[in-house]
DNA sequence: TAATATTCTAGAATAAAATTCTAGTGCAAG
DNA sequence: CTTGCACTAGAATTTTATTCTAGAATATTA
C-alpha cells in the first residue's frame, strides 16, 4: 500500500473544494493550505501562485471534457448522431464531474486572462477545428442546415450549457437527465437538414 | 451648468473599466481609487466593500435589460413574435451595453454569493415568471411545442448567450448583429408549435 | 439665517492576504 | 557516500482590503 501522499493532488482537490464553497475570489491561499494539510511554500512551489491552480484545473478539466466529446463524435454515423452526441455528452460530463463543472464555468474569464491564457486560446481553436471536422461531410451531404458556421456550437450545445449552469447554480431543479432527450431533439430541430 | 462631479457614478465607472481591463480579481480599491479620482474612504462610504460595487453594476445592468425583455415581450403579437423579441432584445442589449455586459458575464457567481446574493435571486425569480407569465396564453393555444417548462429559457436564449459570451471575450468575430435573424429562426424552430 | 444634523470626502492606521525567501529534508543517480 | 534536484516548511516581506478618525460640504429646521 502505498500512502505517501501526493501533495500536488491533495492541493488540487482542497481547492477545487475551496472554491466551490468560497468562490475563488473569497478562497485564501491560507485556506486551501489550511484544508490540503500542504505549506505555503509546497503550493507556491507547484503551482506559482493562486492562478496557476485555478489555471491547471481548469485546462485539465477541460482536456476532459473535449477527449469525451471528440470520441463521441468520432462514433457516430450520421450528423443527427452527432448533434445528439454533443448534447449528451456535455450533459453527462456536468453530471460525472459537478464540482469540476461548477467551476469551470467561474474560471473562464481568470484563466484567459492568466499567464496561461494563450494556451486556452490554442486549445480551444484546436478543438473547435477538430470538432468541426466531422461536420463537413454533414454539411456536404446536406444532412445539416447551412448557417453562419460560428453558430453551430452555440446553437447545439448553448442551451444545453445555459440550463447546467442553471442547475449547477441551484437556480432550477429538473435533473439534468431527464432533459438531454429534448435538449438534443430541440438542437437537432435548430440545426437539422 | 452644473460641474459637480458624482462621485458615486464616477466610482462605478472607473470600476466598471477597471473590471473590464483587469478582470474583477486583479482590479484593486487602489485602482479603482486612482482612476475615479476619489478617495478610499469615498469608496468604502458608497459601496461597503468590493463586493459592493460589483453587486450594484450587476443589479442595476440586470435591471435594465430585463426593463427592456419585459417590454417587448408586452408588444408582442403571437408566440413567434415573442419569441423572436427574446432574441434580439438580448443581443441589441448587449450590442448597446458591451462592457456592461461583458462584466456581468464575470459577475454572476460572485454577486449570488455576496450580501446581495439573496436580491439577485428574488430578482431573477420574479423577472422569470413574469416573462413567463407571457407564454401561458401561447402555451394554451397551441402556439408552442409543450416542453419541460424550465427549459424555454435555455432553449430560447441560450444561444444567443453562448454566442455573444464568445464575441466579448473576442473568441469569435461575426458581429452578433448579423445573427439576430438566424439565431431567432433556430430559436423558434426549437420551441415553435 | 444660524444652529444642527447628515452625508460625503480624505487619508492615515490597521488587518488580512498574497507572495517571496531562506533553510532545510529526503530521495535518486553516479 | 555525496552531489544534485525536487519538494517541503514556515518566517519575512509586500501588497491589498478594510477600518477609523476627523474634517468639509450640504441639507434640515428652528
Amino acid at each position: 500500500m502505498n500512502d505517501k501522499p501526493d501533495r500536488k493532488q491533495e492541493i488540487l482537490q482542497a481547492a477545487i473544494a475551496c472554491f466551490n464553497e468560497l468562490g475563488i475570489e473569497a478562497t485564501s491561499i491560507d485556506a486551501i493550505r489550511t484544508r490540503s494539510g500542504a505549506s505555503v511554500g509546497s503550493i507556491y512551489h507547484h503551482f506559482g501562485n493562486k492562478e496557476g491552480i485555478v489555471a491547471y484545473l481548469f485546462l485539465n478539466g477541460l482536456d476532459d471534457y473535449w477527449q469525451r466529446l471528440l470520441a463521441a463524435l468520432q462514433q457516430a454515423a450520421d450528423a443527427e448522431a452527432g448533434v445528439r452526441a454533443m448534447v449528451s455528452c456535455y450533459v453527462e460530463w456536468v453530471l460525472a464531474s459537478q464540482d469540476l463543472a461548477r467551476f469551470i464555468f467561474q474560471a473562464r474569464t481568470l484563466v484567459s486572462r492568466s499567464a496561461q491564457g494563450e494556451q486556452l486560446l490554442q486549445k480551444n481553436k484546436e478543438n473547435l477545428r477538430a470538432a468541426l471536422g466531422y461536420f463537413k461531410p454533414w454539411l456536404e451531404r446536406g444532412e445539416l442546415r447551412q448557417l453562419p458556421p460560428e453558430l453551430y456550437w452555440a446553437l447545439i450545445v448553448g442551451p444545453a450549457q445555459e440550463y447546467c449552469r442553471a442547475w449547477l447554480s441551484g437556480r432550477v431543479k429538473a435533473d439534468p437527465r431527464s432533459l438531454i432527450v429534448p435538449l438534443a431533439d430541440a438542437a437537432w430541430r435548430a440545426v437539422g437538414g
